[in-house]
This record gives structure tokens, C-alpha cells and sequence, in this order.
DNA sequence: CCTAATCAGGAAAACGTTTTCCCTCCAACT
DNA sequence: AGTTGGAGGGAAAACGTTTTCCTGATTAGG
């Protein structure tokens, strides 16, 4: 009992309603073949009678081609895939093609089960999308249908990924702080571990290098939290009470930075300026003051991504790294 | 060009290798028919050594099921549908099935090409999944496939909706403050023009009646912010300083609330409780000191409907409006 | 030893399109 | 008048499965 109350109206319907062949139909719909366009006309007016929705199963089992692509993510939590996966619909709604999203939450099993179930369907192209910009393990080799890294890049450098441009968003958030006058430059960040602290870190030493300048102290790595940043511009007032900048790895951190530096009596932002990075605006928009912060284009990195991916599909792959510009977003503090 | 290179293995190449004919090999594989074990097992050997996957487009065109649902979502930026799509997945994958994502923006008529572009590709559900909870236009009418309402229900009472219990969400906050012992309770939501602030509202009062007790002063309708809460807890300590304990429409304005209280010396949660609605881990968890707050089940909102879906699309459909209750989370405000 | 029943597996239809090849007109040339 | 040639449209193959129906062989029962 699968509810078919009505059988689905065919083209076959469509011809047999006009007076024409099944094959004569489908050109008219199509636009194909050499027909009077009185012929069109009456096939057309056909369809739309009889609300005729082409199948795009049976075009498909013909043509090979779906109009499919899967989306696999890393990021159960949805910061980075949201905006990228967006940026992806962007890309690819002008092709008409439609997106499967699969969510592998970390877990290479569920991700194999997901590209096997995306296998099956016959997606023309796959895109994964990562939580991390650290590289990652190829997503299976000898696969037929083209795939594109997005964020987090593929280790097999021969891959096609797209990532957003990491030192130069740390470069960006150093210029500003030094071209509104900072000199004596905190940075607080993440943990170690992470490939996007160290960039960062790395980023803002050849930045402020390039000015003749240093950072205050060596680089903080803690975690990505409002309590880090509190709790390490605490420390950076004691060690050096004359700091008048801090680069935060991410917004959030930065808000506890703004909270902290506030809450110390520093006045904001005239004694101090704070650079964040993510431009996440529930976090930006509600500090203290609002923050300056650098967008890393995540969109943009999820509408190149479906534009390399379309391009590869089309029998025009693009290997290597791709870097989407990162750009300031100067707000008050 | 379109990439043919190596020709799809097919069911046939499988036949041939294990030298039986097509249809065997179909039942060998599914474990249908009546057929040695022997038998099964040269197919299954085949199949493997040729590393070959069966065509879902093929199996759809001919028994009509395509084994997926699409996701309409209006919720650009997340916050809902994130933890939504999760539940449906979750729900989905056991039978499985697999889901497009449409993001609609909100735009009717972006809506109604990603429902074409879903009906075309002859998906067996869809779920539309709203970012308000007020009642929505039905998606179209005379539709053929089984559409379950996710978190914002349709206005057609006969469809099938699954949403989350405002107003024992509301109940469960003002429980909370009045069992640590708050008796003059504020209340600071969103917009009124927002079904969720106005149920939310009437829920506390309904449930503060049953207590014997009142809102200190009328609920304040204002904005889903921070710099709401802010503002607008300011102005209940100017006119009721013996306010200790604000009930707030949602996490962002709670953490507006706390800092607002926080920096007019009121000691937190001493003198006074705060609780939340959404459990927006990002926000209740920085909070100083950590939300209390609600969770509204969002994930099980997603579950459900999935579950109610892939009933229908088995032919048991289940109209009407499903409630999903809401949990108590208690931290330290 | 004959018949009926069961077991194994093959042949072909079916799903709904698109596309290729073919046929039939009819007008325009030579 | 005979030949091209193009316009208009029909017939059928093809895509890769699943499923139904059928046939031949083996076994069990009498």
C-alpha cells in the first residue's frame, strides 16, 4: 500500500493528449528537433493540462547524469558548514542541480556510509566540507565521480580544496591594528594542535615582522573560549600593562578578551584595540564594543568550491589549492 | 566529455563473471528467489572482485521509491535547523534514506522552484522545516508526496506538524525559579509580533498563576539581543529593585540580562535567578555565570518528523499537531 | 516405472525518458 | 518531369535494475 492512488502522469500522457508521438513530446518540451511551433505549442498546452512533472529518475538512467551532488560534513555543530553549504546552493542552483547533506560527525565509519549511499544515487560530485583547516585523509582513492575539499584541504595535494587564506586574514588583522596606531600586539588563540592557531600565529610574527615590529610575549595558545580570553588578557595586563592590541584567533575568544580588558578598567576602544577572526555575527555584533573582526569568506570558499566541483563534472578538473581571500570587518572595538 | 572513461559495472557484468544470467544475479544479490547457496555466494564473489554498485536511479525508476526526502528549511542562518536536520538524519538513516537540502531564505519563491526541483527528482518526503514558530502557509495543495511541518507547524490543521512545547518550556522556567525560591519574577522576551515571545509570555503567567503568584510588572517584548536584555533589565531594577529572578524569551537577551544585572552590582545567582530558553550551547555556556535555560527538544522536533514521515510514506499517515516536550537545564544562574 | 512436486535458474517485460534513425511529404531546382 | 533537399514527425533502442512467468531437472511418492 504505497499510496499510489494516481499513476504519475507521463510524457506518454502528454503525447497521447496532443496528438502526437512519445518521442515528438519530448522534443517539444525540449526544445529539441525540427517541429512546427504550433506542434510545441500544443504539447506544451498538453503538459500544463495534465501538470506534467518530468521524471527525473528515468532522464537520469538514460543521460548518467543526476544533477546530484553530495555535501559531506564534518561539522555536526554547523559554524563553518552552514554559510559554506549556502555558498555551495549558490554554485550550484544556476546548473540546477540540488544538494545531499550528510553530516559524518567525525566518524570515518559513518562517513564511508554515507559516500557509499551517495555512490549508489550516483551523485555526478562530492564536496567535503571540514570543521578543521587541517589536512585530511583523502576521502577514498580510485573514486569515478569528482570530488572538491572545502576548508579543511585534502592531504593529496594532486586533490582539488579550496581553504580560506588563514595568514593573510591574521596579515589583515595586524594592518589594522598597526594603521590605527597599536604597536605593542598581543595574540591569543587556540590550542596548539590546531593547523588554523598556528597559521594565524605564524601570520601575525611575518605581519608584524613586515612593520618592524614584535608580538608582546610569545603567542597564547589555550582553547577557543570566552573564559580563555578572559583569563589570558588577565595575564598578558599583569606581564605587560602597556599592551594597547590583541589579535584573538576567533570572535569568541576575542569577546572574552573585550570582556576582560573592560571589566580591568582599560578603556575601550581608546586605550586598546581588539581584532577577532570568524565574523561570526551573534558573537561580533553583541561584544562590547562591537568587534572588528576578519571574515574568512566562508561562503565564498563554499561558492568556489561548487564552481570547481561544476567545472570538474563538466570534464575540467582543477587540481591543487585554491585560497579565497579573507577581508576586514572594521566595527567599533 | 563527460568523463565516460571506464564504463559502469552493471548487474550484467556481475552475471557474466559469475556466469549465471542477469535476473539470477539480482536475486543472488537481494536475496530474493530460490537459488543454491553456491550460487549465491559465485555472485556475491563477483560482485565484490568487480567492485560493483547498484544503480538506485535503475531500482527507483522501476519501483517508483527513490529512498530520499527533501529538507526545506527557511532558517539562513542556522540556529534551528542545524540541530533539526541532525534529528531527521538520525530518523532517516536507519531506513536508509537520504535528504536534500533546500534552503528557501524565507523567499516563497525560491520555496516553490526547490519544490519542483524536489518533485522532479520524485523524493518520497519532504519535511519543511521553519525557522518561526508561527503557523505557515501549507507548501501547495494536491501535493503526492507525505510533507511533514517541523519546529513552525502549517496552518492546515489536517497536515501533519511536529513542534516543541512553548508553553512548557515557560512552565519548566518559572518552576525552576520559583523552587530555588524567586518570588518577584520579570519577564524580558522577544517581538511581540513573534508567536513564540507571546506564548512563551502567556505561558509564565498561566504558570505563575498556578503558584499564586504575578509578573513583576508587564512582560517586556522587545528583540531577540543581547543589548535587549541589557537595556531592558535596567529598567525593571529602576522600577522593581526587588526583582530576583527574570525569566527571558531566549538565551541571547538571558546573557544580556546577566551582565546587565552583573554590572549593577547585582551578585549572581545570589540575589537573583536567571533562566533562558534554547540552550544555545555557544551562548548559555559562556554566560557568566554558566545559563540555566530550557532546551526546546530541536533535535527531537527533527527525529519526530522524520519518524512521522517515513510512517506516511509507509502509507500511515498521522495528521495533526505533535508535541514534543521540552527539558529543564540546569547550570548556575 | 510413472506422476507430481519442488528446486534452480533463464527469458523477457517493465519503469519513463531521450535520442537516433528513418520515412513521408512537398517545394524548388535542373 | 525527375531529382534534391529540407521540414515534420514517427518507431524503436537504450539506460540498469527488479520481478514475473516459465522451463528443465531432480527428487519424492505411489
Amino acid at each position: 500500500m504505497t499510496l499510489p492512488a494516481t499513476r504519475r502522469v507521463g510524457i506518454a500522457d502528454v503525447a497521447a493528449l496532443a496528438g502526437v508521438s512519445l518521442g515528438t513530446a519530448s522534443k517539444a518540451l525540449n526544445g529539441r528537433g525540427t517541429l512546427r511551433e504550433e506542434t510545441r505549442a500544443r504539447v506544451r498546452a498538453a503538459a500544463e493540462e495534465l501538470g506534467f512533472t518530468p521524471s527525473a529518475v528515468a532522464r537520469s538512467l538514460l543521460t548518467g547524469r543526476t544533477f546530484t551532488v553530495g555535501i559531506i560534513t564534518t561539522d555536526s555543530y554547523g559554524r563553518f558548514s552552514i554559510p559554506m553549504t549556502r555558498g555551495v546552493e549558490d554554485s550550484l542552483g544556476v546548473g540546477e542541480m540540488i544538494a545531499f547533506l550528510c553530516d559524518s560527525r567525525d566518524d570515518p565509519i559513518r562517513e564511508q556510509h554515507h559516500l557509499r549511499k551517495l555512490l549508489e544515487r550516483q551523485v555526478d560530485g562530492i564536496i567535503v566540507a571540514g570543521r578543521r583547516t587541517d589536512a585530511r585523509e583523502p576521502l577514498a582513492d580510485n573514486l569515478q565521480v569528482p570530488v572538491v575539499y572545502a576548508f579543511g584541504r585534502s592531504r593529496d595535494p594532486h586533490d582539488c580544496s579550496v581553504v580560506s587564506d588563514e595568514r593573510g586574514a591574521a596579515h589583515l588583522a595586524i594592518e589594522h591594528l598597526v594603521k590605527t596606531g597599536r604597536r605593542r600586539i598581543a595574540h591569543i588563540t587556540g590550542p596548539q594542535s590546531h593547523e588554523s592557531a598556528r597559521e594565524r600565529a605564524a601570520g601575525a610574527a611575518s605581519s608584524l615582522a613586515a612593520f618592524e615590529l614584535e608580538l608582546v610575549g610569545e603567542p597564547l595558545f589555550g582553547s577557543w573560549t570566552e573564559a580563555w580570553g578572559r583569563f589570558a588578557v588577565a595575564q598578558v595586563l599583569r606581564t605587560a600593562p602597556d599592551v594597547d592590541g590583541v589579535f584573538c584567533g576567533n570572535d569568541v575568544i576575542a569577546r572574552g578578551v573585550l570582556d576582560g580588558l573592560r571589566e580591568a578598567g582599560v578603556s575601550l576602544p581608546m586605550r586598546a584595540g581588539v581584532v577577532g577572526i570568524d565574523n561570526w555575527g551573534v558573537v561580533a555584533e553583541a561584544a562590547r564594543p562591537p568587534l572588528t573582526t576578519v571574515d574568512l569568506g566562508l561562503e565564498e570558499v563554499g561558492h568556489r568550491a561548487g564552481d570547481l566541483l561544476l567545472a570538474a563534472i563538466d570534464g575540467h578538473p582543477t587540481p591543487g589549492v585554491h585560497v579565497v581571500p579573507s577581508h576586514l570587518v572594521v566595527r567599533e572595538s
